[in-house]
DNA sequence: AATGAATGAGTTTTCATTCAT
DNA sequence: AATGAATGAAAACTCATTCAT
């Protein structure tokens, strides 16, 4: 307070210190970038990086965790506990392919860097299962029906992995946008290529 | 150290090589393997890697196309063109399935370790892309409708996504078998939940 | 080990590094002198050696180029145009042969071991052209007479390998000074043996 | 001839491989050669080449030996000691030049390779020393004055470098015949540039 | 007599990490 | 608070040399 406009430098310094290491993990991959190019791009000397987070593996650990937590933000926001499921998923799908569509590197950063890394996989899988669990849930309240709530884990898997692929694809595919996909996953989600058949057949 | 069997054949001793660099590679991923554990693990010397594969690159490279080559022929082999294509799907997916649980680390290598390497993941995305296509064919001929290829193309996708989720899944829990889990997918695909849970009904 | 001085600023750093590489290569040559050994005699650790010069060639370049400088400046150091030509070659000789006895370092790594070095031969060659050119210029000029300029450049060519050898020959005879030796030379290159003997004849 | 001309029995074969040996080490020069290299230039097998001639710096050895040898007896085979020192000198130098030009690998491996490689440069500057002694001797006859043995010796040594020199541009530049280039050194030799002067002159 | 198979011992090079100021 | 200077440790890669057949 003192300081007045002083109030955040050391938060401020460590997010864009955040921000350059997302971008250069996201581009050259974990092992590929090294402490000096991640220094270079935040600006600011090397020893600046270790003082404010500790090491390489800590520094990627924090990317991980602020990824994540961005990640489970954008998608958590919109969620209503009085909508349908249906519509609760399809809400949760428009979130994660707009995220993803908005976010390249942080997703890359998440999908495609952190997974291979021994000591970082653990904490991506751990965030999918329970991402898989949430969606399991509520595929179980749709669906009140006798099936054993493994089969709804196994679903709810099939869907995260699903639109994992479909997301890659997006980007990929600068035309597809985050709309027309999820609805195509809710759809494939709750009728299958049945869905999709009927679908085109009532339009008809 | 007793060193089993000296003095093979080329052909033999590539091999060999390639097993043990495959079990490390998928063990530790391709920057924390080294080419002197590998080596030990091949129970040779370092030269000898590099003077059957050239370099730790190439070797890499050898052994993405090894499993690759596996994999396509495994999933490809019980292939029918006169089966329908839900048949023709379900035996596919039941194949890699099955292929996933006997080679985990053939499968780990390749959706893994080689997906994040810069150099080699071209390679393994355009063979999924190539899997996504032959899926994308089946489910149009098996959807005779006025559907845009592009819908196809994007359901294939989902389903390659899913089945790799699925997979992921199986090695970490033993007792899901892939009979039930390509089974499941099948059915996903084709009626989406709404299938699941008639089919439910219909079973009571 | 008392490494002497610690944390000294860039430039002087490179010269002492250079100080070291050159004293090494001189000693046993590009091929046979380590990084190791260099770092080692530089008083330093190896990494510096890269930090400062890139790469084990380009230290090597780094040292051709400032012994080639520091060469070829006290050879022109005392040039004077307005000289005879004659005066003007027994200057540069003078020069020449002052410079190899006091610097046998220099000379051994630019005239034993670059000229056998592939990547580096040429560089010296060049500059071996270059000082045969001059020669060759202040010849034409001391002898205005109908002969082609192509004779010229190949009597300073022999100079300039006369003078290389003696110069090579003075290193291993201690008691052979540069003065004389300049003298010799030309001497031979004015009047060749008659000259010799004609002094000679003149003396008694 | 099936197996007829397998007769070449061992000193043809270490022939052969020297004559590869020259051939790659006159190319790449001494570290850059491998014994690879050499092995598959003789088109036989390492193992060969190492019962024939024992290590690289045998094998390199050897290349000196004989190439030295040739050297000599070319320069010496044409030698009467009936004849004036100057025309002994002017043959000496012919056929030096000559055997230059037709033996270029020759003359690169004893000049350019050997002289700057540790073990066995002594061994090429002997034979330079063995060199301009018989030169020395040769002067001194042509000039029965009274100067020193030493004065001779260096004038000797300033001729050998002489040669070596021209030899080297003569490499360079095909146009350069060894007649005129003998032709020319002798003629230095014996009356400096004022020869070249009054011959110019005369000429007129 | 000849060779394919194999390796010990080294080299250059690169980082993550820490001093000293 | 910030950094230029410095390094320990390890990795990829090569090559002269030797077995075993």
């Amino acid at each position: 307070m003192a300081r007045g406009t002083r109030r955040l430098p050391r938060a401020v310094r460590a997010q864009q210190m955040l921000d350059a290491a997302v971008e250069v993990f996201s581009r050259n991959g974990f092992h590929d970038s090294s402490m000096d190019e991640i220094a270079e791009a935040a600006a600011i000397s090397k020893p600046m990086l270790y003082l404010y987070h500790g090491s390489k593996d800590e520094l990627f650990q924090a990317c991980i965790m602020r990824e994540t937590q961005r990640f489970v933000q954008a998608v958590t926001e919109g969620a209503d506990p009085d909508l349908s499921p249906r519509e609760q998923l399809a809400r949760g799908l428009l979130a994660f392919f707009t995220f993803v569509a908005e976010h390249r590197d942080s997703w890359l950063v998440l999908y495609r860097q952190a997974r291979g890394q021994q000591p970082f996989a653990a904490q991506v899988v751990t965030g999918r299962v329970q991402v898989a669990q949430v969606v399991s849930a509520l595929l179980q309240r749709s669906n009140p029906h006798e099936l054993p709530a493994d089969h709804f884990d196994a679903v709810a898997f099939a869907l995260v992995g699903a639109g994992e692929a479909l997301a890659d694809r997006m980007l990929d595919q600068p035309e597809v946008d985050p709309q027309a996909t999820a609805a195509l996953l809710v759809e494939l989600a709750w009728h299958g290529l049945a869905g999709a058949r009927d679908r085109a057949a009532r339009r008809r």
